[in-house]
DNA sequence: TTGTAAGCGTTATCAA
DNA sequence: TTGATAACGCTTACAA
């Protein structure tokens, strides 16, 4: 029971298994009457149709993309970011008949990625150790973010939005500026203030290892507020209440900057929250940016619009093999400014 | 070129395949010596590792369990209810090395449920219909929500949860209520504003088919509103924006309500955006709820709190077996009063 | 410690 | 229209 296949069918009936096949998967190949007597004694034999993973071996594709994510896969779901840039790609696989399977980083010492069933890799952002990973595979692999070594990217220019974003709190006068950078190592303490001498060094060895991902658009930062005086706080990961903890580091010290230029808009709306809490007007007393523009951010987040959707979309092209020559993406990005941010108070 | 197989490298090296697979996977099977030559020469070739599909096909297993969803899989990712629900599903089956398939509805013909290589389903919410494609492959399946015929589910009392609801909203004194409806099905209208009774006769046939399945919650609300001046709107999906689309409609009518029932929170949470654009005070000109108990309800949205991820950690340890002899699991629910409710203006 | 044989369940090819 | 044969790439059981 549930252990019926296309042999013992054949061998019922008196019939080849090529024929049973066939009965499932080409109507034309058989006389209708000998296939509707097949499928009808199969369906009372209990057969629920062609074993799957046979099938994906004898043809040689799964029609699965993994989505490699080495935060653990839930993490994936907590990040607004990586949603909406997963259900472009789901739309677009979807829409060609493929399936996305989520990849975590395994537990014990057994490596998932080298036991998935897929055609591709998509890597997202902050996943990059995994690149060697799935190179090892052999399979195509493409990323969100430039990197070396793999079959496409799909990104913006992160420093220069960076250094936009930099521009703009400088212009507004701000003298005095804490950024909130997402760390995405566990092993390092989060929440530490830092001198930003120091953290870039850190954040440079973690870029040296393809952990740390949205260096390009940290130092598009840094370098953009170079002369002003800047401290850094590390957030667990990028979300609102990441965004949240780093803010009351921030606010509750004496000697409070004007300006918190959060490196994501979910950590962004996180430090709003608790700028509120405190019965700071955001905008006004400090002003606030994000990097994302999320459909929150509309309510009054100033920040960088990037074109997350189609990321995801042009990554499911690049993987399904649609788009062109063109394998590096660069998409265009824009500085949004809403009510967050405001001349520096004085 | 990326065509490599255990025999190939065997047959160069001179060893039974059997060594070469040894060599990967038992390394106690074999002399070290032996086996660092083999990997080595592997590697040399351009041998990525065994087969994921072939050692799938040959173990009987995936590692690997299917999502279902009907309204297409990115639209999972607009709905936090699914989200937060599948965060704790992902993590469950994580910790058992097993990894998530998001399984769409297809385009063509070709039923995706039948061709993706998995060891058992999941059922979302809003996606009945696929409870009988899932059996059909004679696989394990549960679901979130109360169904005859799946091997288990994990629910709360929605039809209690409803009347409690109803019954708050009918001690504050309200007596013309909206009801937000979500509607799942894509080739009904959305937006009607319907009679109760009518609205019934049309779930019910929904219901009937499995495809609507906040019934027990809809008709536990429409019961605990008996006899008082109750309208539907029907919204496209259990979204934010759907929930302001419904709230506009219901707004710019002359005869406003002094409550709106939303079935769901992020319905709830779009009608609340809709009412501020207006100028309405929810709580005092017009009293709101919700259902789920979102965190984004926390700000100020009476609600029914049910514990979303929990339902998906048990679902995966359903799935998984890990559950001893009980599988149909009702969870506690309740109602948390918050600024969104007060008394019925006069 | 290494090798042999026999599938796992399906589909492509080519012959009948 | 139907059937026999040979893969697809691997691992379990057992023998050497």
């Amino acid at each position: 029971m549930g252990k019926v296949t296309m042999r013992d069918i054949a061998q019922v009936m008196g019939v080849s298994v090529m024929t049973v096949s066939n009965a499932f998967n080409r109507p034309d190949q058989l006389s209708a009457e000998l296939r509707g007597r097949i499928l009808a004694r199969a369906a009372k034999m209990g057969y629920t149709g062609p074993n799957a993973v046979a099938r994906q071996l004898r043809e040689g594709r799964t029609r699965v993309f993994g989505v490699v994510v080495t935060q653990g896969v839930e993490r994936v779901f907590e990040d607004p970011y990586q949603v909406i840039l997963l259900g472009g790609l789901a739309a677009e696989l979807e829409a060609a008949g493929a399936n996305i399977l989520l990849v975590g980083t395994g537990h014990d010492d057994v490596d998932p990625m080298m036991r998935v069933g897929v055609d591709g890799f998509v890597g997202m952002c902050t996943t990059h150790p995994m690149a060697a990973a799935a190179s090892r595979r052999g399979l195509p692999l493409v990323t969100t973010d430039p990197m070396d070594g793999v079959d496409g990217w799909v990104s913006i220019d992160d420093r220069q939005a960076g250094l936009a974003i930099a521009d703009h709190v400088r212009r507004l006068g701000h003298r005095r500026v804490t950024v909130v950078v997402e760390q995405t190592v566990p092993e390092h303490p989060c929440m530490v203030v830092q001198q930003p001498d120091h953290l870039l060094d850190l954040l440079q060895v973690l870029q040296a290892d393809g952990i740390y991902d949205v260096w390009p658009r940290t130092l598009g930062v840094l370098e953009g507020l170079e002369g002003l005086d800047v401290d850094v706080v590390c957030s667990a990961g990028s979300s609102c209440r990441a965004g949240r903890e780093a803010a009351a580091v921030v606010m509750d010290r004496q000697d409070r900057p004007t300006a918190v230029v959060a490196l994501s808009d979910a950590l962004a709306l996180g430090v709003l929250d608790a700028l509120r809490e405190r019965g700071v007007v955001p905008g006004r007393d400090v002003s606030v940016t994000g990097f994302d523009d999320l459909p929150d951010a509309a309510a009054g987040l100033t920040t960088i619009r990037q074109p997350i959707r189609d990321k995801g979309r042009l990554l499911g092209q690049l993987l399904l093999g649609q788009t062109g020559g063109e394998r590096h993406i660069v998409l265009d990005h824009e500085l949004v400014v809403r009510s967050s941010t405001g001349p520096a108070p004085r």
